[in-house]
DNA sequence: TCATGTCACTGACGCGTGTGACAAACCATT
DNA sequence: AATGGTTTGTCACACGCGTCAGTGACATGA
């Protein structure tokens, strides 16, 4: 131990080199007014020099704040939407000098409530970003409402403009890509579902089936099936869908992991893709790039979606009033091989 | 605004409810010894009741510590790797009371020893865990060594008893999956390396040669082709296979991600997998079960790697001297539809 | 001239916890 | 009865920053 034990400057240490009171210091770090031009640049200069940077935990223990808000996740198979999701979460925290803490669940429902409280309390969050399908739990809203958290809903199932949330236009998406299938001149268009909770779920097939009746095409009940979101229910539904009497030409999936699943049933079976059936994901995760044929599919912006709720989240705690309301963000089609027109 | 505004109880609030001094509920908290069993249960139930857990902002201010730990990593495409090295460091973390933050790598590499000392400074971090690549960056040991911080490093390529360390056995896994192909009867093995800094990269290349000279078979420089971990070099690496002369029946990936290319590319050229050409990965992300043919691949126990790492890197910046060094952990051979016989 | 208000800045205090010195009470062993 | 260890309590202080009351200095208007 021979390297010089440099201790972190404090404050004072600013205060002195710029030669004014710690008060007008903190002023300057958390740009306050009433503090001459002049003056103020002394301070900076010297934060310069010394390279000091407020400790957090004497700034969370004086103000009563932690500058930590928390992420809670289902811990999926297919990860891609939560790294996304992280992504914009951080890049919003990191902007605003807060902390993200991470939660994902992975314990049976009934423990959920205990977990998450256990976690806002012993990292006292001023936040909560909650992502579908977490977003959803009305238990979880009572629970973070009655701790007094607030929370950023990220593609809930319910509008409600005194939470903050963002969406996806999924019913337009769904519209557009479905629309894209329609003028390829398919008839018989399958469906898959996603879970009913989600509130995509519903979007998504209302987009579906408001293109169908644009483009004049009925809409066969026995062509929309149920599925979990996960690549095994995809293969499911693809099979259900394969062995009508008169099977769709084209398939499209609620999200790229079902997607996959039917691209392997269809492999399974000699269907080739697109030749005799064509295919449709959501999400556009790297999995829709890496499988055989690639992916048609539709990308949402969830890194600038996440990004915006926790922006306001922080804006929120730290008592800014917002009136944003809800806010919904338009996706992107992305064709790639896996359709064709017939 | 009609809820009860709790606040959150303190030490001195148990103290009272337990009738004892706060220094002796400090003494209960922290495991210090000299406590009678009976004084110290009164205080753990005063604990329980009140919900009581320490304010970490406080303990840090006056333990000149911060309980917090970084994780820095490059942010790939394929995502499953940090998921799972995020599990595990999470798991860790969350069993001893610290806390983790993240900071994904996306700038230049000249603006990365920047980035790392703003990470450490601004959350005083007591501890750092490097994932590869960054666990090879020499600058980035010296930073950190010059700040005090110490690290843990995730599959390193080189070996140093004095950091902590953890590897999984790569050089024997290699072995064990090449050993099957050639078992198989293949004598004609693709083998397409990874970044060469990586460590990894040159022990799945000895285990593949030893596997080679084992069963006597002897190796073409020509079969073996570099890569980058990604899905592009492996497209270019297969592509570079097969268009020569005479053809590798098997190849073996160094990952997941460059075997998804080389399927990509077999399957672009009607090459049929595993007829006409056996592929094998490793790491066996989610995409491996996704893609068809099913990969045979490698698991590594990343999760338990990363946890035991970070266990080890929470003891050292606690104070407790270890004596571990490196640990190496042992894969398992997942065998799936890209291998047969020939 | 004086009252009033605004601006720039100061300094003591408190946030909740850990630490360490010290003392008091209690216990068991000589 | 003397000794020494164990258990518990008391008290003061430190940690670094935000808060808030308060002090001059100066300008404005009556």
């Amino acid at each position: 131990m021979n390297s010089v034990m440099r201790k972190r400057p404090t404050i004072h240490d600013v205060a002195r080199l710029a030669d004014v009171s710690i008060k007008t210091v903190s002023r300057v770090i958390n740009a306050e007014p009433n503090v001459q031009q002049d003056t103020r640049n002394r301070v900076l200069v010297a934060v310069e020099k010394l390279g000091y940077s407020p400790n957090v935990a004497a700034r969370g223990l004086s103000g009563q704040r932690s500058y930590a808000i928390g992420l809670v996740y289902q811990d999926p198979q297919e990860f891609s939407y939560i790294k996304q999701v992280l992504g914009g979460a951080l890049a919003a925290c990191e902007q605003a000098g807060y902390s993200l803490l991470l939660r994902p669940i992975t314990e049976p429902e009934n423990r959920l409530l205990d977990t998450i409280r256990d976690f806002v309390r012993q990292s006292s969050l001023e936040g909560i970003v909650l992502p579908v399908p977490l977003a959803d739990s009305r238990d979880v809203q009572m629970l973070l409402e009655d701790l007094n958290v607030p929370i950023a809903q990220i593609s809930p199932r319910d509008l409600n403009p005194n939470f903050i949330q963002v969406f996806a236009d999924d019913e337009a998406a769904s519209h557009s890509i479905t629309s894209l299938v329609l003028e390829q001149g398919h008839t018989r268009v399958g469906f898959i579902k996603g879970i009913d909770s989600h509130g995509a779920t519903g979007l998504r097939l209302a987009g579906f089936e408001r293109a169908c009746r644009e483009h004049g095409v009925t809409i066969d009940g026995e062509l929309i099936v149920s599925g979990h979101f996960d690549f095994d229910s995809g293969r499911l539904a693809a099979r259900h869908l394969f062995d009508q009497a008169e099977p769709p030409s084209a398939i499209i999936a609620s999200n790229d992991d079902m997607a996959a699943g039917v691209l392997f049933e269809a492999r399974e079976r000699n269907i080739s893709v697109p030749e005799e059936v064509s295919v449709v994901g959501f999400d556009d995760t790297p999995l829709a790039q890496r499988i055989w044929p690639p992916l048609t599919t539709v990308r949402q912006p969830i890194h600038q979606m996440v990004r915006s709720a926790v922006d306001r989240l922080i804006k929120t705690v730290g008592g800014v009033s917002i009136d944003d309301g809800p806010t919904r963000f338009s996706c992107d089609v992305v064709v790639r091989q896996s359709t064709q027109g017939r």
